[in-house]
DNA sequence: ATAGCGCCCTGGTGGC
DNA sequence: TGCCACCAGGGCGCTA
């Protein structure tokens, strides 16, 4: 499931291929998929429009759009021109990701805009929200067509970017520039930054007496964690998934705050974890899967001491644990 | 504040 | 072989 690791990866790419191109045409094979507006109004608002940039933030990829624009957007990129989806310097080629680059979320929409003074700002964000079993995947021209195609975008070079659902629990949608605001506000800190400290970890559990596993999967809380990111942090802090918050010590936050961006920065590293359904743009597998230390390998050893490790249930969701390492 | 549900949705799995 | 119940779960909304 796309967690914070696998949208970071996926914009990554994305973010070779996207700016500067500008949208030709919409498809809904499945309407479902579009929250708001209407079909009709989609259309009218993204046809023609020039993607600007690809961002992240928290489990959500945002894509703000220009209307019409006749300028150059940043940096000048022509669609089609250097940035091209063909194979041979696209997307095949695209640069390894770099876990340690600069922090992953600094382009929030918020930021943006104040920073870089661009000369017009965006109409509208594109918004998407994987859940499940979302894809997005940036396709040649001619391409053979991919199972489960919920929404396409035809660019004007000819390449699609084809959001593909298999379970369809997957949304996009478009927003204006106060709905992204009130999204970022609403959102916890993003883990990889640096306003991400033990400290403000431990300030958003005050007074919490909830388990920890819930409260690590609350986006209120902490941003972009899931389930497997929370099983792998739990068990690098070595704290029980059913502990609850007001037992934690000083000691214990500073733990977990190293494990949570521990385990994140090592998914980036990986491009992804693909248990089942998770591909990145271009169709590829994550490798962190390989890494995971507890999760889905409940019967298996734990790496640490070799107890069994357990799966139980908690607050609905499976939770894979070392009963020994884990207090 | 928190726990516990159901909802959405479909392919894969296991039982018979 | 075929059928069917059941499972997976992110985010949301609801109730207790």
């Amino acid at each position: 499931m796309p967690e914070l690791p696998e949208v970071e990866t996926t914009r990554r790419h994305l973010a070779e291929h996207l700016p500067g191109a500008r949208v030709a045409a919409v498809a809904l094979p499945d309407p479902r998929a579009l929250l708001r507006p209407d079909p009709a109004a989609f259309a009218a608002r993204v046809v023609g429009a020039r993607i600007l940039a690809v961002e992240r933030r928290a489990k959500y990829l945002l894509l703000p759009l220009a209307r019409g624009a006749i300028e150059a957007v940043p940096g000048g990129i022509e669609p089609g021109v250097g940035a091209g989806c063909t194979p041979a310097r696209g997307l095949q080629a695209a640069a390894p990701a770099r876990a340690d680059a600069s922090p992953v979320s600094e382009t929030a929409a918020t930021h943006r805009l104040a920073r870089n003074g661009r000369p017009r700002p965006p109409d509208d964000y594109l918004i998407v929200h994987r859940r499940m079993t979302g894809n997005l995947f940036l396709r040649e021209p001619g391409a053979p067509p991919d199972a489960h195609t919920v929404a396409v975008l035809s660019l004007a070079d000819g390449c699609e970017l084809r959001f593909c659902d298999l379970r369809r629990f997957a949304k996009l949608w478009l927003a204006d520039a106060a709905e992204v605001a009130a999204l970022d506000r609403a959102l916890g800190p993003e883990p990889l930054t640096r306003h991400f400290t033990a400290e403000r970890l431990a300030a958003a559990f005050e007074g919490r007496r909830g388990l920890l596993k819930p409260l690590l999967l609350n986006q209120n809380l902490v941003a972009g964690l899931g389930n497997i990111y929370v099983d792998e942090a739990l068990f690098v802090a070595r704290l029980h998934p059913t502990r609850t918050a007001d037992t934690l010590t000083a000691a214990d936050f500073r733990r977990l705050h190293r494990a949570i961006r521990a385990v994140l920065a090592q998914g980036i590293r990986n491009e992804g974890t693909s248990f089942r359904d998770y591909r990145g743009a271009v169709g590829q597998p994550g490798r962190n899967q390989m890494m995971v230390e507890v999760f889905q390998r409940d019967g298996k050893p734990c790496p640490r001491c070799r107890t069994t490790i357990l799966k139980i249930r908690v607050g609905g969701r499976g939770t894979h644990y070392c009963p020994r390492c884990q207090r």
